[in-house]
DNA sequence: TAAATCGTTGGCGTTACACAAACCAGTTAC
DNA sequence: GTAACTGGTTTGTGTAACGCCAACGATTTA
């Protein structure tokens, strides 16, 4: 006999959405973040660094869930530009402890205020409490995939 | 005087989120769908065919929004497994109307089947509920830069 | 002293595009 | 019916953003 038509459904994968929407994302974005002399890329970094400031290169990496060769290359460019700062750890001084500076926070806020204009073209089917709904969503599976650091730890300001 | 602090938060942008998330579910997927003879870029033309079945090339690259010509190329990829069938419109033989077909329809859900448990690596943060709530949302923002398709059409199963 | 770790550099390979130019078949305008 | 346009196709060039590997210096641990 043949299965319930129902349960022959396959579900729906969001893996094709959110890789096209990433795409026309960060296509209008390039455009937008380049006199601020960002790339799509480095804004991730900073975002992550924001919330976990004085991460180790390594934890960072973890939570990106980038090959650490990657990162340095990232961070290398944030450097040159006095965006974020490393200090070497005082307990473990193989460690380089990544940390935003000022002005890295400012152009931080700067390029997420241009990129206002980006998500009400890219998000504009999405009002503003569904754009909200999607934020929380989206990090906290970015957050969660961290193992040491649990769901609980998302809303608040926990170093994890 | 200074501004009220609130005011001054940036707003949070779900770009880098996004891309970064789609990143993890890429990489990812690439595995899962190589016995299927798949791609990542695949799943986003395969997806949006099974619910705008004949679709013109045109009109295919306008809601992927991207270029004819790498349109093309994805197609030809799909129709020499015979995913897809390009006939020509009897109104204007200029056009090839796309359609899904069965093996296409077929392969689709086997792809979606297989890439469950990426998605369940990626996204273990969410819980199904919360998963649901993202496709949706997924789906209305690249659904919804198309114009002629109203959020009212992202619920149902109108063909739009 | 030897082994492991953290960051760093460099190189090689890949995916997945964008953009442009040129072309054919078919359509529309004059 | 010639000219202009359009939809799809091909080819080619360029780019962003990785992954992975190997090797190295500095440092810590066994």
């Amino acid at each position: 006999m043949a299965s319930l038509p129902v349960l022959n459904q396959p579900p729906r994968r969001s893996g094709a959405l959110l890789d096209n929407l990433a795409r026309r994302m960060r296509l209008h974005a390039e455009s937008v973040l380049e006199p601020l002399g960002l790339r799509p890329r480095h804004l991730v970094a900073l975002t992550v660094l924001r919330d976990r400031d004085g991460s180790t290169q390594q934890a960072l990496a973890s939570t990106l869930m980038m090959d650490r060769a990657t990162v340095v290359g990232l961070l290398n460019d944030l450097e040159a530009d006095a965006l974020i700062e490393r200090r070497r750890s005082p307990e473990d001084r193989r460690r380089h402890i990544v940390q935003l500076t000022d002005r890295g926070a400012r152009r931080l806020a700067k390029a997420e205020f241009a990129l206002a204009a980006v998500e009400d073209e890219v998000l504009s089917a999405l009002d503003t409490g569904q754009r909200a709904t999607l934020y929380e969503l989206l990090l906290l599976a970015a957050s969660g995939t961290a193992q040491e650091c649990g769901p609980a730890a998302i809303a608040s300001d926990s170093p994890c």
